[in-house]
DNA sequence: AGCACGCCGACT
DNA sequence: GTCGGCGTGCTC
């Protein structure tokens, strides 16, 4: 009796390959083997042990299993399966995700754990010849614990002096294991918070997920400890899933003060040992509690008892190439498959999720109240137009940034956009500076006097002169930080002006010196992008001044509004977290925007409400499911070409099915490759599923233009 | 994705 | 006469 196996392998190919299993071999799916591919020997992972085998084709054995048992569990394997054909991404690169990068090798499966030594018990009795021994033996001796071998090269002695001393039994291997850390009595709940945390979901209830909606400075963190240090099982496992942004060592440090070395860490910053070390202990069901990003939620979990998402609607959830998935999305679908709850937190939900809670799918939970003596913040408006400006700053927030100033309080001002201007203009000729690779103008970096495509990797220097008709009346028009944190050093020169964006915490260093330094509560202004909208605690900030709201008021993608709604608020909710009140003004030129309008009275789930009712008056999702067929190619016709094939086939297919499109991209041409796109909905989720998987497999087996990529992207974030 | 096989330009 | 460009085709 002849078995055959189906195997995955880690190749962006959508068809699985199937082998002969050896007479010997017993295989469980999840599994690595190795096996013959054409002629070279891959790593594979066991989609079916026990699969029909395929006719005519001659079958090659597999060559091996690379361990006994299946690096992916169960709930883990069907996870993926689950992702795979929700994302319509292949298989196999969706198995190998799952696996930290040393395993994707085929390395094996144990973390080379390495050794520390300590001084033997035995009297030391070395020739009198051996200094460096002695010295070694000396300096271990002085050692509080055992050392690994690393920190004895370090301290400059050498391996083979360390055998040596081994050989002659004067010094013993032991393991060093990590102190335990004292942990700390969790700091009480408001009955607030209490309320909120009675309402949550029970591990013992089973799958369930809850919307746990807190306004900002609500403290949403402290529900998640007690709620942890509750209902988690001394012997199980949780997940938290944190932005990249807000997995900074202070919140890990949080965690850590009441669960110890329970707590572990996942993120893109880990080296592959690390990785490995992490994603073995917890393929081993030891009882951690990882907080982690995104690709935490394919980790291979044997115990989950209870998942929750920080900040739910962060878009960074959805992002990076390749395999698109929404970490948010996969969690809750872990949860269903794990029969554990899920915990969904933001102060501005998606409304994805404010739909599921309405429609029973979620429960939800308020909180609207902010922890300890903090009061919400009050937002106002400050028409700019017909105003003189500063640098974007117009007198009345330059008024209400002297006077917190002078209260000995801190402000932050947010400008969206990062450099010094977005565009740098002749306003003789009227030239603009683009990109000659993207269908975009050059950011001007004052810093470093260079013109920067934010787009593509482009960088050229920067001159004074238009590089078109030599005016000097060439200038840099529109606000960026950089500008911002000039003007605001010229108007307060006793003030340290404090900018952070990708740009300043790049050079130096973590993000998290430049927020201990404000922290320390001296007056400052910080000037900044996104990220320091999120999720930051500065309990000194009375004032947010949010240079110009008008960016997200006009955009063609759907998503627009909702995002500039959760930006503004978030931001907002920077101020007052303190015992001192605090105030927001937004600058805008549409003062009498509904949105805006809305936006000052504070409430984010009646305004979540109005976009919501016109997502649904447009059949936008959550109302229809979306996707999208990208392409890409050398030229539009080519990329356009590909789609309109690709609508062809798809016209009349399904009468649930509607198209728009082919559209070039906003950016139609980035990088100098030029894309389009095909959007596709459907009320049936379970039909575009079956229309998008039928049409990969038709276009997996058409030849296409030289240079043309295609992906698919089911719920994309962004249209544009 | 790899890695072959395969058919046309500048070199010992 | 060969080395090598990367175009297309296959991998159970």
């Amino acid at each position: 009796m002849t078995r055959t196996a189906r195997i995955a392998l880690n190749r962006p190919l959508r068809r699985l390959f199937d082998y002969l299993i050896p007479d010997d071999q017993e295989l469980r799916n999840g599994q690595r083997v190795t096996v013959p591919f054409g002629r070279q020997s891959a790593t594979g992972i066991v989609v079916d042990n026990n699969s029909e085998p395929p006719e005519g084709v001659t079958l090659k054995p597999v060559t091996g299993a690379l361990e006994p048992w299946p690096v992916l569990p169960e709930e883990t394997f069907q996870l993926l399966n689950w992702a795979a054909s929700y994302y319509q991404h292949p298989l196999g690169e969706c198995l190998f995700m799952a696996l930290p990068p040393a395993l994707r090798r085929g390395r094996p499966a144990e973390q080379k754990r390495e050794s520390a030594w300590q001084v033997a018990g035995t009297p030391a009795d070395l020739p009198a010849n051996a200094h460096r021994q002695q010295a070694l033996l000396d300096w271990l001796g002085s050692q509080p614990t055992a050392r690994e071998t690393s920190a004895i090269v370090k301290a400059g002695f050498t391996r083979a002096q360390l055998s040596a001393l081994a050989d002659k039994g004067l010094v013993v291997e032991t393991r060093v294991d990590a102190e335990p850390v004292a942990t700390a009595q969790l700091p009480e709940l408001s009955a607030a918070q209490q309320h909120a945390l009675d309402q949550l979901p029970l591990p013992a209830d089973g799958f369930a997920t809850a919307l746990l909606y807190g306004i900002t400075g609500s403290g949403k963190t402290e529900i998640y400890l007690h709620y942890l240090r509750e209902f988690l099982d001394a012997a199980r496992q949780a997940l938290v899933l944190v932005p990249e942004i807000n997995l900074t060592p202070q919140t890990v440090a949080r965690f850590r003060r009441y669960f110890g070395d329970r707590v572990v860490v996942w993120h893109s910053s880990l080296n592959d040992g690390e990785r490995l070390a992490t994603w073995l202990r917890v393929r081993n069901g030891e009882p951690v509690i990882l907080i982690g990003t995104r690709s935490a939620v394919l980790l291979p979990f044997t115990g989950l008892q209870t998942i929750i998402v920080d900040e739910e609607h962060d878009s960074s959830y959805k992002q990076g190439d390749g395999f698109r998935y929404s970490g948010r999305d996969i969690a809750v679908y872990r949860g269903h498959l794990n029969q554990c709850p899920v915990i969904l937190g933001s102060a501005t939900p998606s409304l994805e999720s404010i739909h599921n809670s309405r429609n029973g799918k979620y429960r939800l939970v308020c909180l609207e109240e902010r922890a300890g003596n903090a009061r919400l913040p009050e937002i106002s408006l400050l028409d700019i137009r017909s105003r003189p400006l500063e640098g974007g700053l117009s007198r009345p927030a330059l008024q209400a940034l002297r006077q917190c100033l002078d209260r000995g309080q801190q402000a932050l001002v947010y400008v969206n956009r990062r450099g010094y201007a977005p565009v740098m203009m002749c306003f003789d000729c009227g030239h603009i500076e683009e990109c000659p690779r993207c269908d975009t103008r050059l950011t001007y970096h004052r810093r470093d006097r260079a013109m920067r495509c934010h787009h593509c990797d482009f960088q050229a220097a920067a001159s004074d002169h238009c590089p078109k008709c030599q005016s000097a009346a060439f200038k840099p028009v529109g606000q960026g930080t950089e500008r911002a944190e000039d003007v605001l050093g010229a108007e307060f020169p006793a003030t340290p002006v404090v900018r952070v964006d990708r740009d300043s915490t790049q050079r130096k260093g973590s993000i998290q010196g430049i927020l201990d330094r404000v922290n320390s509560g001296q007056p400052c202004i910080l000037v900044g992008t996104q990220m320091l909208a999120k999720g930051h605690d500065f309990p000194n900030v009375t004032l947010v001044v949010v240079v110009n709201a008008d960016g997200g008021l006009f955009s063609v993608d759907f998503r627009a509004p909702e995002q500039l709604v959760q930006t503004l608020l978030q931001v907002s909710g920077r101020a007052g977290r303190g015992n001192l009140p605090g105030r927001v003004l937004v600058q805008t030129c549409h003062s009498d925007h509904p949105l805006l309008q809305a936006l000052c009275r504070g409430k984010y789930l009646p305004m979540a409400e109005r976009l919501l009712a016109e997502r649904e008056a447009g059949q936008f999702p959550p109302f229809r499911a979306m996707a999208l067929l990208r392409a890409e190619a050398d030229t539009m016709e080519n990329s356009l070409g590909f789609l309109d094939g690709a609508r062809r086939q798809l016209d009349g297919s399904d009468h649930d099915i509607e198209l728009w499109g082919p559209l070039p991209a906003v950016i139609a041409r980035r990088a100098d490759r030029f894309r389009a796109q095909l959007v596709l909905l459907a009320h049936s989720r379970g039909r575009l599923n079956q229309v998008l998987s039928n049409l990969c497999q038709q276009l997996d087996n058409q030849r296409q233009p030289k240079g043309l990529r295609w992906q698919v992207d089911v719920d994309p974030q962004e249209t544009a």
